[in-house]
Parts: structure tokens; C-alpha cells; sequence
RNA sequence: GCCCAGAUAGCUCAGUCGGUAGAGCAGGAGACUGAAAAUCUCCGUGUCGGUGGUUCGAUUCCGCCUCUGGGCA
């Protein structure tokens, strides 16, 4: 049997992605799923760039907006829910900037077992010293890392690069297409620079005091979302609003680069597009 | 017009008791397997404003000039 045909479109924030798999939508008769990691939540929509009913111009979307403000999403049970979706979908389209969950969708990913949460909670209240000590050959330095490593270590008796090692596990057996979007450096810049403006603009201010007030122990993954923290700091007269915006947009510029060097060395890309033109990729359908 | 203070990396500034200079930010490159909009690593040559003088040697000391702040008229 044929092998289900699967568009991946991909790129780094504000490159126009969104704009892109709408018309390939409209285009193919396909319906967009998401693979960002941040508008899977329901709060903040304005910050996180998610469309509103109005730009889905009629076209199915699916994982967005259905995580909480005290939830914390993951790429696992992102697959999980993304799974069924390619099964029943004739035409999926997945959109999204976030690399990691694009590559385990594409490539697969290592099944490790689930960590007891006893022992989740010790190893993330250990210091940064001691997870060192307790993996002197990991060769990563950042405390993330050295914690997950030595989280599964501690619970299944074996290193994590043991379980990288398997055969990985495929959420599905599609015959994917990748398409990158990737503006100039400059022009990228520049649109981060000017979409951030308009989200204060469209309220983005009031949605971060009101997610703050559903939860004020900002506990939840949508608080990692670029913005928050500075409208939050903002909000109690810590920084002044322009201070809030420059410090925003620059994070979102570095996220970008981030992203860029993510898709130039992770993921291989069948299609480079300089901007989410469908006519570059499709010329006949204008 | 006079007095004072500045002029050094894209920006803000430090420094060289005279031996051609370094931080933060910005910027660049990279890593990445259950937090990924996260987390982490690496990267600093620039007529030291111009010009003359002193000196073996001046970005540093001295004179003049230009520009920018501030003050006095």
C-alpha cells in the first residue's frame, strides 16, 4: 500500500509559515495540524501567534489551544494526540516552529520508560553540582539534561544514551515532505519586530494579566512563552513598557536564530523557500 | 564669546603611572531525544576624533583644531 503523502512546513517564528499552509490548504484540500509548542495552550493566544477562528479561513485545525494554564506539554504527548490525526486526515498539513517535535514526528524518537514521579522530584531539587558528580561522562553541561539523564538512569537502572540507542519508535509511517521557510536574517528580524508591536497592539497586554490571574503561581509550560515574563515584569512596575517591548522582541530574534541553526543541522528540508509564497512552491496554482 | 567635561568595538563605557586595548549589551557560530518560545557552549583589530610637539616609542603627556554635552555670559 502506498504510503500516505504528510506536508511538514516549517521554519523559524514570524517567517510566515501560518500564511503558507493556509494556501496549500486551500490548494490541496488539507487540514493544518500544529507543532509548536507553545500554542498548544489555550492561553495568551495573541503572544503565541495562534490563528483565530477568523484567519482559519474555513480550513480544519487541530491541536491548538487545548492545554491549560497549569499543564505542561511535551513532544511525547504531542505525538500521542498527533498519531490518530494523520490516520484519519487525507491530506495532513503540519505547521509549527518547533524543531524537536518535527523531528521525533519525522525520525522517530527513543521509547524510555516513565519515570516514577518520586524520583522526578528529588533529581529536580538536586543542585547543579551534584547531577555533575552523579554523571561525570554526560557530555552535556546544562542542568536540563544532566536531570533527564539522570532521572532515567536512577529509575530504569540503565544510561540514557542504553534507550537512545534502540530502535526508535515512529508515530507514523507517512512519506513526509518537508518545506522550509526562511526569510533573510534581516527581513526575519524585522518581521518579529514588527508582528510583536501589533500583538500589544491587538491586546496581547490584557491576556498576560489574565492568565496571570487564572494562575498566579505561573506554573504552567505557556509562561516559557516569549512575552510573558516581560509583560509580568512590566505589570509590577519593574520595567516600563517600552523596556517590556525591546526585551520581548529581542528574545523572540535570538529564538529565531535558534531555530534557524535548528533546521539548518536537524531536519533535512526537501523544499527551501526564501518566504511563504505558495507560487514558489506551487507555480501553476497562480 | 569664556569656563568645564567628554570623544576608545554597531551601542554604553572601562583602561593603558608612555610599550598600539577589554567588559556589558547588540551581533555571529554551534549543541540539542519526555521542560524545546526551554536549556546550554563558543566567538572581540578597533585609523583609541584630527593634527603638530616631547620621546627610542604617544591611544596615553603637552599645544592647536573639529565635534558633542553642561555651565557662565
Amino acid at each position: 500500500m502506498k504510503r500516505k503523502k504528510i506536508y511538514v512546513v516549517m521554519g523559524p517564528t514570524a517567517s510566515g509559515k501560518s500564511r503558507f499552509s493556509l494556501d496549500l490548504a486551500h490548494a490541496l484540500g488539507g487540514e493544518i495540524i500544529n507543532a509548536d509548542s507553545m500554542q498548544v495552550y489555550e492561553d495568551v493566544p495573541i503572544l503565541t501567534a495562534r490563528p483565530d477562528p477568523l484567519e482559519m479561513e474555513g480550513v480544519p485545525h487541530h491541536l491548538y489551544g487545548f492545554l491549560d494554564a497549569f499543564a505542561h506539554g511535551s513532544f511525547v504527548e504531542w505525538g500521542e494526540k498527533v498519531k490518530p490525526l494523520l490516520e484519519s486526515i487525507d491530506v495532513p498539513i503540519v505547521v509549527g516552529g518547533t524543531g524537536l517535535y518535527l523531528r521525533s514526528l519525522i525520525d522517530g524518537f527513543a521509547s524510555i520508560p516513565d519515570i516514577p514521579p518520586e524520583i522526578r522530584t528529588r533529581v529536580r531539587q538536586m543542585p547543579i553540582e551534584e547531577l555533575r558528580a552523579a554523571l561525570p561522562d554526560f557530555p552535556f553541561q546544562d542542568p536540563q539534561r544532566l536531570m533527564r539523564a539522570l532521572e532515567v538512569l536512577q529509575a530504569t537502572g540503565k544510561p540514557i544514551t542504553y534507550w537512545q540507542q534502540q530502535p526508535h519508535t515512529y508515530l507514523y509511517d507517512g512519506d513526509f515532505t518537508t518545506i522550509l521557510i526562511q526569510p533573510p536574517r534581516a527581513q526575519l528580524y524585522s518581521q518579529c519586530n514588527y508582528r510583536f508591536h501589533r500583538m500589544t497592539e491587538l491586546g496581547a497586554f490584557k491576556q498576560v494579566l489574565d492568565l496571570l490571574k487564572k494562575n498566579p503561581t505561573m506554573s504552567g509550560g505557556v509562561f516559557k512563552a516569549i512575552g510573558v515574563q516581560e509583560m509580568i515584569s512590566c505589570s509590577r512596575g519593574e520595567i516600563s513598557l517600552n523596556r517590556a517591548v525591546y526585551q520581548a522582541i529581542k528574545n523572540t530574534c535570538a529564538y529565531a536564530k535558534r531555530q534557524e541553526t535548528w533546521f539548518r543541522h536537524q531536519i533535512r528540508a526537501d523544499v527551501t523557500l526564501e518566504k511563504g509564497d505558495l507560487s514558489l512552491y506551487m507555480p501553476d496554482t497562480r
